[in-house]
DNA sequence: TTTTTTATTGACCCGTCAATCAAGAAAAAA
DNA sequence: TTTTTTCTTGATTGACGGGTCAATAAAAAA
């Protein structure tokens, strides 16, 4: 019995199978028919609405991009002072949202889609490079320029190594634990700059 | 002209090929057909030799392991102090062999392919933990066995951030950037440590 | 009512690829 | 020389998966 308005349903209804078929399988190796059964729907209308497989996963990973954004967006809301606006960026990368398995493994999996893809590694480019934008504009308000791209950097790859190693099946740390590596990480660095700023 | 003794050099061929094939691609979509005839015999031999392509995989795997033991293993080697036992271990993971862009594409694939298969999940449980342990060795000497424990953790986790940036295509910091950052990370914690338990 | 538009699917085509197999060719052994 | 063992490949098979298409059904429009 089809309704009129479908398509912004099923498209969403496949965007968010992809990334939890992906999630599942921790693989790209999903096939049109798998995302669209667990859509509710025969294969032939994923590709109806996407056109190809390749679409479908760039959707998805604009998803995963969008929410990350919305997550940052929100906690910045409310953050006033410098230090409270990092901390409200890491904290948004380590969110319920953010954090859950089928997300870390989207993730990893965009990653490699990116060495193949150049649509894909260009999102990815503008997810790193927003990110290292907004901890910068934070941390020049704290210490120079140069260590504020320097902290940023180290930030940012701290934040990436600790994803990648809860993207492997088997027991990590905790989330609290890796989050408190994270700040532990910016107080030391900012009390060491401010050290040597005031020598 | 069929020559005995081939197994070894076939062997030895295909494994070297998958791992330059995987970075050339960066995917793990690479045919045996493809890994066979880079080295130079056709597909029907590397399933000769190898019974399978998830076996030509893991043996690649274990190739890059191997390859990175023994860096480790060489620099250990004239290493006394902790410090310097600490410096070589690092300095093994930024070694010109290991941050080659084929072998970092190899890693994060190998990442992914942990995530279904259990085989190369054990391989880099394996690693990982004697990354771990190495680093904890030397630093309990230098520190108590929580802290020990912490910056061993944080080490790995932003070596792993580091390669993973490294594996996306387009211009990336230097190595000798990136070094200096675990450097300074190492440095900053053992100072803090130091600092800590003298008071 | 008739027509048009949207939604939907099963069946099908075509290409790819892992894995197999039988057969051939060269060296070593008998 | 004959036989056996090792090495090698072209051809083939069987499965799988992306993408297309014609056909159907319901809703909306005319």
């Amino acid at each position: 019995m089809p309704k009129y308005g479908m398509e912004p349903i099923r498209r969403t209804a496949l965007i968010d199978a992809t990334i939890r078929e992906i999630g599942r399988t921790g693989s790209l190796d999903v096939t049109v028919s798998q995302i669209a059964g667990r859509a509710g729907m025969s294969s032939a209308l994923a590709h109806h609405y996407f056109g190809s497989k390749d679409r479908i996963f760039l959707a998805a990973m604009r998803q995963i991009l969008t929410l990350f954004g919305e997550e940052a967006r929100v906690r910045l809301a409310t953050a006033d002072t410098p230090r409270e606006r990092l901390d409200a960026i890491i904290n948004a990368c380590f969110s319920d949202e953010q954090f859950d398995p089928d997300i870390i493994a989207a993730w990893l999996l965009f990653y490699v889609q990116a060495q193949t893809s150049p649509d894909v590694a260009r999102l990815l480019r503008i997810y790193r490079k927003r990110l290292h934008t907004n901890l910068v504009s934070c941390l020049v308000k704290l210490v120079n320029k140069p260590a504020a791209e320097r902290i940023a950097a180290g930030l940012g790859a701290l934040i990436d190594g600790i994803y990648l190693r809860h993207a492997l099946p088997g027991k990590a740390q905790s989330e609290a634990v890796t989050r408190a590596m994270v700040f532990d990480y910016l107080d030391l660095t900012l009390i060491r700059e401010r050290q040597r700023a005031a020598a």
